[in-house]
DNA sequence: GATGAATGAGAATTCATTCAT
DNA sequence: AATGAATGAATTCTCATTCAT
């Protein structure tokens, strides 16, 4: 239970090496080498196996990362105003951060990294907060009533990976927000 | 430049490569060896390796594949009904043939596979043929007259990538559809 | 079944890593990189890989090897004599062969090498010559009665041992062979 | 040239640093990491290192007390009895005590432990012992006068080599002595 | 043209040993 | 003295690609 503290300069190293991983990673995909990601973090791939036994021990690593970033800031999202915004801000966010992401994503699910305990304790988590944004909007009327959890995050995904390929051009993304906003809508 | 036409048995090889090629990508990924290929295929990895001088080219070589099949069905059903109809049965066409594939798109861009004249051309092809779809839709008055071509093709990678992480229940893949269809309507 | 016999070339490197990796296991033990086995082959890792898909493989391969050696000799000199002396024939010339090679049976012992088919069939088969062996000498009242295979087979381990520990001296070889044939005999 | 006497903490480390690897060698072979002696000793893999430089070191520590132990049994029990039973007795000792630790013998060996004054000293010790025994014995007219001490010694670990193939059958095992012991005499 | 054996540059992982804390 | 984090050479195995048959 009681992890020892890592020593200040073995922590230090843990961080850039998960920095590092989470960059490229999400940039160029998991075939990236462990021994690059040393290097570039400015370890030994001794101390990569160190802190991660496993390429995969990383990739999972890495993922906890971006969780609870999500789930930190849909919390603090979700506190801050009435259900139907909080709702709405929430999937802009989720859709912005999972940007330049999905490959990465995508190959996670691929390697069937078979989704560990720390892995899944902050998918539920953030399952279980989204589930109540939903419900909430959804008894505030800003939400088609039929839509549940499972087509909520696909559209969350899907918006994303649209989002991502379309680039640079802010205006444009704004109108696939648009379309799918108002497609979340009752009609 | 005209290409010597293949000898009966050579032209069945290559189609048959071609067909294992496109089978596996699209369900384990590109990371299935090439060796295997060939003898899925029935052949030796040389003779492979004779009809494609890369790796990288027989991944092109399945895309070509795949946008031709997609374009033919797109000019078929453009040409079937009126110009509202014509665009919303082709975007859902296109979706549900994306489906399972994504991670093979991705790992093709990923690859970095700088589009060859072929790719390109067809590629080219599809968009025309879609762009054209697009404007229609919209003078019909039948989709948001702001959307260009870009988003409408993001939204359909989007909108595959959704559906597809959905997994098997038609009902909710339905509401998916019923949101995005519903959000590209002029409001 | 019919295992499609290999080009001659592929059966020369074959031929190749197993003469070289009897050689140096034998000699220096297991731990010998397979690296350095290919080169001293003459050929590439992926070849010997190509071959014995592991290493576990190509020390198993060389373990049957030797047993199939062991075996024609033990029948040869089986049928060439009376019970008494192709007992004690076959208990000389198993020893001789074994000795510089207890290190490596012990490593692949300790190895857990779990004796696959080919190997457990091999083992078998020099068993049971033996067990026909050891029974002729104790009808022919050559050998103590009250031994069983095991026993055999273990002194057998052992004078191997014993007489690999002597290291050149055939004078003292003799007498450690006289010690245990004269034990072998009934008192 | 005199070792300053550790601390009491220190002793106590060493002791149970060699304590642990004469265990794990012994029963699973001289591969186990360093880091895994010392986790299991309770102490970090630095300490291991302070005290044996080098897992060589460890080797051979674990050696002589092997031999010191085994030169203090044969001691006594060889002031306890008249000569024949003397050298019978500590021949089933000897081998009683080998028994499940070839494997590491032989791979200190094929380690190429040059075998160093500690290790030298006490091997030396043991065999001037041995050496008498045989003499005595020989003298008694228990054994076969052409016996070497070369001899002797190979026929001490070929039959602590058959024992242990032997596994746990006591009544095979005393059949292994009787033919032993009954070669070792005049015939 | 077809075959599949050979190649060898990686890739992930381990482990003896060093050294900052 | 003790600790355990860091190191990086070494090891096994994979796979795209070449080339003799």
């Amino acid at each position: 239970m009681a992890e020892r503290p890592l020593r200040a300069d073995a922590a230090r190293n843990r961080a850039k090496l998960l920095a590092v991983a989470t960059e490229v990673f999400t940039t160029r995909g998991i075939g990236v080498p462990t021994e690059e990601i040393a290097r570039t973090a400015g370890v030994g791939v001794g101390t990569l196996f160190r802190h991660f036994p496993t390429k995969e021990a990383l990739l999972e690593a890495v993922m906890v990362g971006r969780l609870d970033e999500s789930a930190a800031q849909v919390a603090q999202l979700a506190a801050a105003a009435g259900p139907a915004e909080a709702f709405f801000s929430c999937f802009r966010l989720l859709v912005e951060q999972s940007v330049g992401k999905s490959e990465f994503t995508e190959a996670l699910a691929a390697a069937g990294v078979d989704v560990h305990a720390a892995l899944r304790e902050r998918t539920e988590e953030i399952r279980d907060r989204l589930s109540g944004l939903l419900a909430g909007a959804q008894r505030a009327g800003a939400v088609r009533p039929e839509l549940g959890l499972p087509e909520f995050l696909a559209l969350l995904a899907g918006t994303g990976r649209a989002v991502e390929q379309l680039g640079e051009d802010p205006a444009a993304r704004e109108r696939i927000f648009t379309v799918v906003l108002d497609g979340l809508r009752p009609h």
